[in-house]
RNA sequence: GCCGCUUUAGCUCAGCUGGUAGAGCAACUGAUUUGUAAUCAGUAGGUCGUUGGUUCGAUUCCGACAAGCGGCUCCA
């Protein structure tokens, strides 16, 4: 007999070899049928698996991450069944669970798949899943294991074997289909009951560009229609929300083929959002000592083969203009120029530290399949300053950023974000990054010792460094799931060196700066189009376009309305009047739909009164105020760039 | 850049197997003077992404290119 024991604490006896099913068994058959899998002592194992020792054991389900995923991965599975028996002679790479589903790579030859062709492949799914034939775990010996795919002739599978210790090799087989596999896998394919397949994708052997590239199948899988049908309808309301789809509905801005692939054109409502964005960032910056400095969109070649930057990034910068045997590029960075401002005048410790920034206008050459909406493009306004200080500032300097950060974060309500810290890869020293090990080591404990410290939570990456330094991504997360770096702090001791920049120390001496690059709003163009997608374009008032519409009931009180109009635009308030001849029904409907803050219902009663009929966007209507009420109340929201639309 | 898909009026979308296109909304004109999410009528609007080819004839079939979309790779 062996002791199990349960999350709650209670110790019951099995007998050896019992399984997590046998014991969910004993408990009752309801849950029997919803466990997917187990976790055996923190491992998680098939639910069919024998247990033969002393367990602490806990049954994971649909509502448990690792029951989904185990779901998941067996319903790849089942996805590759079905390929293999529509497409014989089809070779699988692998097949995990993601975020949400999973997806399979595998090399279909010459084959192309189509649309219907997942149609097809769903049909024969839901064929497989009804068998709801077992998933068979099988141990083997690693030489038998390669044996069976060299007589497959599979070289993917051979592949994977390589890496694979012997004695660990296990494979999983469910109906006709065997596949190596570390598992583990859900009882039986009968739990899957709704399926649907997303995508064709083609990706690259092993994630490299240089390898072959496979056909990958996405899909996502349900253990009741219900659930699938809520999944898609959360996807059409996503959709809603997308920021090309507002952008576009509200005027902010549009893109057109006669300007160019990524070069978005702002429309005057985006111009509103940006220039309130661009004061902000003034205001903010100001108060925390910076100095605001201009600098142009172009330089000479050599400013970039002294900064570093071209070795590295040529290809993602415009190619030069070529004038009078000098070559000339487009900026992709600030931080050249910001540097050259610096060494035009000499600099003593008192300087220290400096704080220049701007908001600079860039161009990168994305890759063209990289663009994306107003989140990748290829001519982006960064919110971006360079702090020069000694050493002994930087803790500080670097907390204060931080805290910029939080307090921008507050403004927008980002209440999800993860601190990344992106760390060199010491093999691609001299390639990717500059061959200066020990700084590295330095700066980087520098930035984490100041991390830890503010108790700031961060997740550390290898090998995603900038090139002259550590940096802090900010990945936040649109309210609709999609993941980005909105903004980025890096630390570089390279360009100092590089740009011979110095200050002269107390003693007389001389010392080379350190250098903060830092962007907490990052670019226009990717901080609107998250604040689009994050306030399903309800823009709170400071930021909308139009602040208040003003809907007269009809043509007769026109003249009141104008007059409502003055007091609010003297107020500094962004005000319109609908005077169509329209029903008050229909400007409002429209009014709505525009996203307009604030509508104010004007007719007999309110010109009498000398007052208003509030309606609040998306709540209806918010009673009558007298004018004065009104204008010296929507000052103060936008004022205080209140948050939410209360 | 790579794989796959898509491209018809300002917007959203119809248009069977080739015979040069249609709706709703928007726009414009007129009537209506209206009280909290669409008043009625009329008018105008498209070299069917661009460009080659097949054909008596191409929005429709084939190719190239461009842009967009979903991924991959990349992201200073």
């Amino acid at each position: 007999m062996i002791n199990i024991t349960f999350p709650d604490g209670a110790v019951r006896q099995f007998e050896a070899g019992v399984s997590a099913l046998d014991i969910a068994k004993s408990i009752s058959e309801g849950l029997a049928r919803k466990v997917l899998a187990a976790s055996v002592n923190g491992e998680v194992w098939d639910a069919t698996r024998p247990i033969y020792t002393d367990t602490s054991l806990k049954l994971l389900t649909w509502d448990d991450t690792d029951g989904k995923s185990t779901f998941w991965h067996s319903s790849a599975h089942l996805m590759a069944e079905a390929v293999e028996s529509l497409f014989p002679g089809v070779k699988f790479w692998v097949g995990p669970a993601i975020d949400k589903g999973f997806y399979y790579d595998m090399d279909l030859g010459d084959r192309k798949l189509t649309e219907e062709d997942l149609a097809a492949l769903e049909k024969k799914m839901n064929e497989l899943a009804k068998q709801n034939n077992a998933y068979v775990r099988k141990e083997m010996p690693k030489a038998e294991a390669v044996k069976y795919f060299e007589e497959k002739g599979d070289e993917y599978k051979l592949d994977l074997l390589q890496n694979l210790q012997d004695g660990s090799i296990t494979f999983y087989t469910q109906g006709h289909f065997t596949d190596l596999c570390r598992g583990p896998h859900i009882p039986g394919t009968g739990a899957i009951k709704a399926i649907k397949l997303t995508s064709i994708a083609g990706a690259y052997w092993k994630g490299d560009e240089k390898n072959k590239q496979l056909t990958r199948i996405y899909g996502v899988t349900f253990p009741n229609q219900k659930e699938l049908d809520e999944y898609l309808a959360m996807l059409e309301e996503a959709k809603k929300r997308d920021h090309r789809k507002l952008g576009k509905e509200l005027g902010i801005f549009t893109m057109d083929d006669d300007i160019g692939q990524g070069l978005p054109l702002w429309m005057p409502n985006g111009t509103v959002i940006i220039e309130e964005l661009e004061k902000l960032a003034k205001e903010t910056e100001e108060e925390a000592g910076y100095k605001r400095v201009v600098t142009p969109h172009i330089a000479k070649e050599n400013l970039y083969l002294t900064s570093g930057h071209l070795p590295y990034y040529a290809d993602s910068m415009f190619p030069p203009m070529e004038l009078d045997n000098t070559k000339y590029y487009l900026k992709a960075m600030n931080c050249p120029h910001h540097h050259k401002i610096f060494s035009a005048e000499p600099k003593s410790y008192k300087d220290l530290p400096l704080r220049l920034a701007e908001y600079g206008t860039c161009y990168r050459y994305e890759q063209s399949g990289e663009l994306f909406g107003l989140m990748r493009v290829r001519c982006l306004h960064m919110n971006d300053a360079h702090i020069y200080c000694t050493k002994e500032q930087f803790a500080q300097e670097f907390r204060a950023v931080n805290d910029m950060y939080l307090k921008y974060f507050k403004i927008f309500g980002i209440d999800k974000y993860v601190m990344r810290l992106s760390l060199h890869d010491p093999a691609k020293l001299g390639q990717k990054y500059i061959n200066e090990p020990e700084l590295w080591l330095q700066t980087e404990q520098m930035v984490r010792e100041v991390l830890i410290e503010t108790g700031t939570p961060f997740v550390e990456v290898a090998g995603e460094g900038a090139f002259y330094g550590p940096k802090i991504d900010v990945q936040i997360w649109s309210v609709i799931g999609r993941e980005f770096t909105l903004a980025t702090n890096q630390v570089d001791f390279a360009q100092g060196r590089r740009f011979n920049l110095e200050y002269t120390t107390s003693d007389n001496g001389t010392d080379v700066p350190l250098i903060i690059h830092r962007a907490p709003l990052g670019t226009h163009e990717r901080f609107i189009g998250f604040l689009l997608e994050q306030y399903a374009g309800k823009f709170p008032v400071w930021l909308s376009p139009l602040q208040v519409k003003i809907l007269p009931i009809s043509d007769k009180f026109m003249g009141y309305a104008e007059e409502v109009k003055q007091a609010l635009r003297k107020a500094k308030v962004r005000v319109d009047i609908d005077d169509r001849n329209e029903k008050i029904g229909k400007k409002i409907r429209e009014a709505e739909l525009s996203r307009v803050p604030y509508m104010l219902v004007i007719g007999e009663k309110e010109m009498n009164d000398r007052a208003l009929s509030v309606r609040r966007q998306g709540k209806g209507d918010a009673g009558t105020v007298s004018l004065e009420a009104f204008v010296s109340q929507i000052k103060e929201e936008i004022e205080e760039r209140r948050a939410t639309q209360d």
